[in-house]
DNA sequence: CCAAAAGTGTTTCCTTTACACCCATGC
DNA sequence: GCATGGGTGTAAAGGAAACACTTTTGG
């Protein structure tokens, strides 16, 4: 509101958070961070791990030292981007909060330690999120839902897969984000095609033989990276997204 | 923030307010509803209607009642949806102010008359303010800017184009909304193939001999409405957009 | 009759899909 | 040699783009 006559103390107070939905892979398994709650409302449920909007710092600085609190890496080796803004009056029981939510892509998670609030910070399996196995406080199951979706939706027509890896990744491990992510199989023949063609990745080493933990075996594949303006980059044409269940191919 | 120790008095308080971006094409021309600001900071430039989101209703709510209040129209019959937050700390020079910005899909907007604040409002046309010919308050350039960008990418995939018309449509409208908002020319034949078989509208009138206003000439198109469950129907395989000048087909 | 808009047919080209098959390595 | 994953070839099917053409009205 910019318009008319300025009246805050007729309102009550309203407190302004971030709440950031931290996503990557570990060991091949698509996870969020959460943060088990030690204490009421909703103690023992899990969390997004979040906080204040201090006055001096923007929505976007917020979200970035909250992940960085969190989770001890660097926000500019992250995707962080906004999704959306939740409000509900009765959201939290204790006050008035609108909460900005965040999502953020990271790759090579350390395991996390609840520093700040002295409570578990842990990564959770998506799949355990969306059977219900996991409850979430407050309105975060759906706060986690719509970043879920949004997720799922950018990686079919950005780059955004290539930032659960590495800086640099092969074609195939790609191709395993897109698997894990929306729970498919793809063809790895036409999915190289795609990505040598979509102009958003640069190969960058020809060819690689050794590779950390995994015994290499079969042809050495060919390193890429994204090619510059990092999370611009759009994948065109775009990647089919063939949701539900992993669908098998016949032979 | 639903963690940790609740200090909000540690914070200096923090204005939450929706800001709406009315969108709507009159004769033709695509146009947003903006308000002559009447005073300082930002006098005599044009802003966005908003206002407070008041104690207790939630964000959506409040950018209903901010349409309804400046546009008198009920918000059911309206696409709303939200946009974004925009949350600098000196985006509003008098206080820290966090806008929750929406965007919205009228038609047949009556002219417009500020009511609530008896400042100026008017429907103006979204090609002054990209030219830079209309100078916007704050960041409510962005703010439209980032609005206008969603609205021509949703466009591709979504039905909202019919919430530019009126409950009942010919294919012809729909195309010439298209062309408005995207700035383009599309093939009517093809056109008219693509909203056929992209499942999201049903047709309603076989046949249509008059017309209010315009007299009518050639064959009478048939009537078209969404399908059910409105915003949701989408445009399957979507329609391409071909951005930037009105391109000219070679006969 | 003509003009004009609605709607259909048709050809050409390009992309996607499925899957066969070759390549390059470790063992 | 074999197994394994990387990467290319290719034929069939499907869809988009351009545009000719037919249909149906008003004047």
């Amino acid at each position: 509101m910019e318009n008319g006559q300025y009246n805050p103390r007729d309102y009550p107070p309203v407190a302004v958070t971030v709440d950031v939905v931290v996503q990557t892979i570990r060991d091949g398994d698509f996870q969020v961070l959460l943060i088990e709650r030690g204490e009421d409302p909703h103690k023992g449920d899990w969390a997004l791990p979040g906080g204040f909007v201090r006055p001096d710092e923007n929505l976007d600085a917020a979200a970035a030292r909250e992940l960085e609190e969190e989770t001890s890496i660097s926000a500019d080796r992250v995707h962080l981007e906004q999704l959306g803004s939740y409000g509900e009056p009765g959201r939290d029981p204790r006050m008035r909060v609108v909460t900005i939510a965040y999502w953020a892509i990271c790759c090579g998670l350390p395991e996390p330690r609840g520093e700040t609030d002295a409570v578990a910070a842990s990564l959770q399996p998506v799949s355990e999120i969306e059977n219900g196995r996991i409850r979430l406080a407050f309105d975060h199951g759906r706060i986690l839902a719509d970043a879920l979706e949004r997720t799922r939706s950018k990686l079919e027509y950005t780059a955004l897969a290539a930032r659960f890896c590495g800086p640099e990744f092969t074609i195939s491990e790609l191709r395993k984000v897109y698997e894990t992510v929306w729970n498919t199989v793809i063809d790895p023949g036409n999915f190289q095609r795609q990505m040598r063609k979509s102009g958003a990745f640069r190969m960058v080493g020809e060819r690689r033989t050794a590779q950390r933990g995994v015994p290499a075996t079969g042809r050495p594949p060919s390193l890429w990276t994204v090619r510059e303006s990092t999370d611009k980059a759009i994948v065109e044409p775009p990647i089919a997204r063939r949701t539900g269940a992993r669908s098998s191919r016949k032979r």
